[in-house]
RNA sequence: GGCGGCUUGGCCAAGCGGUAAGGCGACGGCCUGCAAAGCCGUUAUUCUCCAGUUCAAAUCUGGAAGCCGCCUCCA
């Protein structure tokens, strides 16, 4: 007689272990203000669009974090069976870019093409699903002009000393997304009005007139309002237009961008074609720093602000920490991942040592467990000889009758749990995910898991005929495991350490393991601590058990 | 000045009307020659504060305080 550990409900209704075809996904859709559940234009396919970086220097966290969020949307999308279509914008063609061209002394391309590889690499790293598409603004200059002309034609834009504007007065319905009061905003609070020459200091910039460098170098567009560039409200406006077509179905960023890009995207977008570009918006809060991540290294200098102004390290802000620096201080693109998944995409995130460093040993834990699952899949799990050796000698420690109930009844009930275990993780990944992707839930459930495992695995004798665990078991979860990290892409399942088979196979370590056997054997401790150092050293852990 | 967001243990972080998930850290125990890892246990009568609604509030309402983002440069 086994006691069902879910009262039965999966026995009853076989559907519940697969997902259902249609799509159950619901997210926070910020022009509605509320979780929705989300639905494709076309059946079975989602476009998104997220807006890319301007490439004049390397990615910040800030960035990371919006990749990494528009990642697990594709991949997640992708792991219920969507076909995903992600066009991610490189601005390429902007003040910044040909400023830092300039002063290179390189001409724009030159200077774009260095910090475009170092953004595909740099997601790479991150292990960030790639688009299907990066379009330059470069490249797109004639769907830009083109949407200009449509506006003026309309009554939406107007020039003025050779710049477009956009004029925000013709457009009724503008805020929506965003919420603002154009009543009650503070025109000018980031922008010296001085500098255009608006008929409305509200109204944005469509195509800017180019200065003379600019023109020498022929960085510009010729149209028939005079030598231009297009402004990023524009830039995107176009490039999600001519990819995408008018309307598609989620459009991600960072929540600065809210106001006023993405705002006046819609702007162009409904003066153009009269509809909003996109049926669903989504935005990744911001990430901050704490000011902790060089603590210790440097506490025998002294914090007066006068040192602190003098220490590059303390005067650091958060856009100076670009993947290279972080990896060159010793974090590892994986742990970046975990830390920015860590928190809910809406949810300001904070970049801390502690927060680094909380990453670093979840992953271990992680790591760990995964190894042991490796280890116990291929027949190589070597908890310490002696581990086994005590376990096959210890086995008799029961009764006949212990024995009896164990053979009947405990290897059914374990079994269960293991199928249950694996079809809490996969429902429960599938349920949080679903709701607004509640990442911190899956975290929650994995470590849960990681626990019970430890416990299979402690109190199991590992051999080919365990039942309370065994190769099968290891390989279905590990299975799980696989299945879900299609998404979140943070475990790690190419260990040095994934079979002792490995280790045992080097002479050397054989020897020492041997050699080391024999000191503690012989209760001689000295040599057999060093052992185990030199061992560490070489990256191979040994778990003692008794002698 | 306007709009929006946040405030839960030492730290991170769930919870969204039914009596505080999970992780890290710390402490105690098991295991160990000692460690490490793992396991077990302890770690918030209470959710920024004050009122109110309710049989019942961290969750709803009203008010206060603090922190943060954005306000048509750039992305």
């Amino acid at each position: 007689m086994a006691i069902l550990p879910d009262s039965g409900e999966r026995y009853l209704s076989t559907s519940l272990f697969k997902f259902k075809d249609n799509i159950t996904l619901n997210i926070f859709n910020t022009i509605e203000r509320k979780i929705v559940k989300f639905e494709p234009l076309v059946q079975g396919k989602v476009s998104v669009y997220t807006c890319g970086p301007t490439v004049h220097r390397p990615l910040d966290p800030a960035l990371f974090r919006r990749f990494v969020c528009a990642d697990l949307l594709c991949r997640y999308l992708e792991y219920r069976k969507l076909s995903v279509n992600h066009v991610v914008n490189i601005t390429d063609m902007d003040d910044k870019t040909i400023q830092g061209s300039e002063k290179e002394g390189e001409t724009l391309s030159e200077f774009t093409d260095k910090y475009i590889k170092l953004f595909k690499d740099d997601l790479k790293l991150l292990r960030v699903r790639e688009a299907q598409s990066y379009p330059k603004v470069s490249d797109n200059l004639d769907s830009m002009v083109n949407l200009a002309s449509t506006l003026v034609e309309k009554g939406f834009a107007y020039e003025k000393l050779n710049s477009l504007y956009f004029n925000l007065s013709a457009l009724s319905d503008y805020g929506e997304l965003s919420g603002v009061d154009l009543d009650k905003i503070r025109v000018g609070a980031t922008v010296d009005l001085d500098d255009y020459e608006k008929d409305h200091p509200r109204d944005f910039t469509l195509l800017k007139r180019v200065g003379l460098s600019e023109l020498k170098r022929g960085v510009c567009i010729n149209t028939k309002w005079g030598n231009v560039r297009p402004s990023l409200h524009l830039q995107c406006a176009a490039i999600t237009q001519s990819s995408l077509g008018e309307q598609f179905d989620i459009h991600t960023g960072s929540r600065e961008l809210l106001f006023p890009h993405h705002e006046n995207e819609v702007a162009i977008s409904l003066g153009a074609t009269g509809k909003s570009p996109a049926r669903y918006w989504m935005h990744c809060e911001s990430v901050q720093y704490d000011g902790t991540l060089f603590e210790g290294e440097f506490s025998n200098i002294n914090t007066s602000s006068e040192t602190e102004n003098k220490n590059p390290f303390f005067a650091d802000k958060l856009e100076n920490f670009t993947l290279k620096k972080l990896m060159d201080m010793g974090w590892r693109p994986r742990e970046i991942r975990f830390w920015l998944l860590s928190t809910h995409y809406r949810k300001i995130l904070v970049l801390s040592k502690k927060a680094l460093l909380d990453a670093r040993r979840s992953l271990d834990k992680l790591d760990r467990c995964v190894g042991a699952l490796l280890e116990i899949k291929n027949g190589t799990y070597f908890n310490g000889d002696n581990k086994l050796n005590k376990d096959s000698h210890d086995t008799p420690n029961q009764t006949d009758k212990d024995l009896q109930l164990n053979s009947i009844e405990q290897p059914l009930e374990i079994n269960i749990d293991i199928e249950q275990l694996i079809y809490d993780l996969k429902h429960g990944f599938g349920q949080a995910m679903d709701d607004d992707f509640k990442i911190t839930d899956i975290f929650a459930l994995i470590f849960k898991t990681v626990r019970t495992l430890n416990r299979m695995i402690d109190n199991s004798k590992i051999d080919e005929n365990s039942h309370i665990f065994n190769k099968n078991h290891a390989a279905s979860v590990l299975e799980i495991f696989h299945e879900i990290d299609h998404v979140l892409q943070i475990f790690n399942f190419n260990q040095d350490r994934e079979t002792s088979a490995l280790w045992l196979s080097s002479p050397e370590i054989k020897k020492l393991i041997d050699e080391r056997e024999v000191a503690r054997k012989n209760k001689d401790w000295e040599e057999s601590d060093r052992i185990r150092d030199k061992l560490l050293s070489m990256g191979v852990e040994v778990h003692d058990g008794k002698i």
